[in-house]
RNA sequence: GGAGAGAUGGCUGAGUGGUCGAAAGCACAUCUUUGCUAAAGAUGCGUAGCCUUACCGCUACCGAGGGUUCGAAUCCCUCUCUCUCCGCCA
């Protein structure tokens, strides 16, 4: 969310940079505007009524102890009362439009965020490696598990439908695997703390990261119970700290956490669904962190990092992109890509998103630090990253480490956790 | 699922209709004094919003939401959560 007191400082810059998004925020600006000041107007009416009822009634109090009569004086109070409900209700029905109108806007882009349109103008930071070369034709992934009986993609229809995958026998292995890989190398390397959270969450976490209201059609809901399945881990971690004050010297706060994320993905079936690329179900290890605003940009590149460090020990060729203002998330203010390379696909996979959310989901969840030496408490800034997605990275893997005789290779990092050489 | 108890400021914990935003203690901050790896005293110390250049001031918040009343932490209703016991269960 948004500071109401920029909007009303600085409008126009406001505006701008919304506007870099490639949408015009023109009108829903001007209209929060109008909105909110109509509400201080009614609140500040409220707040006045308020007074004098309070005043009164503290004489009435007074009056009948003396035993004077006060039927009259209770009358007049009667009406204050009765206009304090009718402008009261005005304010909280402003009050409530400005905040959904609010919790629908999306963040500002930094200022050094890559002005773009779309996707097109994403610029490369950096690449690591180099494409695989292959003496035979390489396979995609989907033939290299189903051939060494990996994964059974049959058997994920049969049961849940389109977009859901069985792991059987290695290719199980191979999942857990890489799971335990990822959370040691993040925990003991890196520095994060290990967390293991509900795959279900209140509705408020979601409107906490971001999530909601506006992205519902994306969401798994029990409706019954008021409950969602979590999309990302992303949910449950940042939200540990909701509604907190957190002691300063607990900052940067640093978790990563496997969980696996359901996405309906409504709209999203057709290109590029085939195979494990994109699911309704998938696994992923997430780093959170929970920073101060002066580092926030310096751990953003640390995440970063930590997370190429994953495709580094399996020598995965990757680039990094940075998204421009136009392909950048809705809370997020800076995001980097990080996309490996699958030869299967002849193309890059998305298997990271490092984003630097700044103080906008604080202000949704309400999390805030007090500084060193300060009277008022800040928000802080809150940053994710995948450390990786696990299924995009199995296909990276496969496709990248097939061998001529159809077998393939497990890097040499991987093997502690997989215990052989080799699939097949 | 059944029965009971509870929810007050960073913590402990008073407060059953009228200067209660809330006693007291602890913790914390600043200062003073005595001194030496500490003690005593003084003062301060919740969050958010409104109004203000600022100061001041005002309003709301005692789990949440309603209700009664001139006035609610306090009375009534609903809900949520926590704890204890029973049942069921991986």
């Amino acid at each position: 969310m948004l500071d109401i007191q920029l909007i009303r400082k600085q409008p126009d810059d406001v505006k701008r940079r919304l506007n870099q998004r490639g949408t015009d925020y023109t009108s829903v600006i001007d209209e929060i505007l109008s909105i909110d000041e109509q509400r201080r107007l009614a609140e500040t009416e409220r707040q006045k009524l308020q007074s004098d009822r309070n005043r009164i009634s503290k004489e009435i109090g007074i009056a009948k102890k003396n035993g004077q009569d006060t039927s009259a004086i209770e009358a007049e109070v009667r009406g204050i009362g009765t206009r304090i409900d009718e402008i009261g209700r005005e304010a909280d029905a402003l009050d409530v439009r400005q905040r959904d109108i609010m919790l629908g806007l999306p963040n500002m882009p930094h200022e050094a965020c890559p002005v773009g349109a779309s996707s097109e103008e994403n610029p490369e930071v950096r690449t690591w490696g180099s494409k695989p070369d292959f003496t035979f034709q390489p396979k995609d992934h989907i033939s290299l598990a189903t051939s060494l009986g990996l994964i059974d993609f049959e058997a994920g229809i049969k049961i849940s439908g389109s977009a859901f995958i069985v792991y059987r026998g290695q290719g199980a292995k191979l999942e857990r695997a890489l799971l335990n890989f990822l959370l040691d190398l993040h925990t003991t390397q890196h520095g994060y703390t290990e967390v293991a959270v509900p795959h279900l969450v209140k509705p408020e976490c979601l409107v906490g990261t971001g999530q909601l209201p506006k992205f519902d059609d994306q969401l798994y809901k029990c409706e019954r119970d008021n409950l969602y399945l979590i999309p990302t881990a992303e949910v449950p971690v940042t939200n540990l700290h909701r509604e907190e004050i957190v002691a300063t010297d607990k900052l940067p706060i640093k978790y990563a956490g496997y969980t696996p994320c359901f996405r309906s993905e409504a709209g999203a079936a057709g290109v590029g669904t085939r195979g494990m690329i994109r699911m309704h179900q998938f696994d992923k290890v997430e780093l959170v962190k929970i920073t101060t605003p002066e580092t926030s940009f310096a751990e953003l590149e640390d995440l970063t990092a930590d997370a190429e460090k994953v495709l580094q020990l399996l020598g995965l060729h990757y680039r990094v992109i940075e998204l421009c203002t136009g392909d950048i998330g809705f809370g997020s203010t800076k995001t980097y890509d990080i996309e490996v390379w699958a030869p299967g696909q002849n193309g890059y996979l998305e298997v990271s998103s490092c984003s630097n959310f700044g103080n906008f989901q604080a202000r949704r969840m309400n999390l805030r630090y007090k500084p060193e030496g300060e009277k008022k408490t800040v928000f802080c800034h809150t940053l994710n990253g995948s450390g990786t997605a696990l299924a995009r990275l199995y296909v990276a893997l496969l496709e990248t480490y097939q061998q001529a005789d159809g077998s393939i290779a497990i890097p040499p990092a991987l093997q502690p956790y997989f215990h052989a050489e080799k699939i097949g």
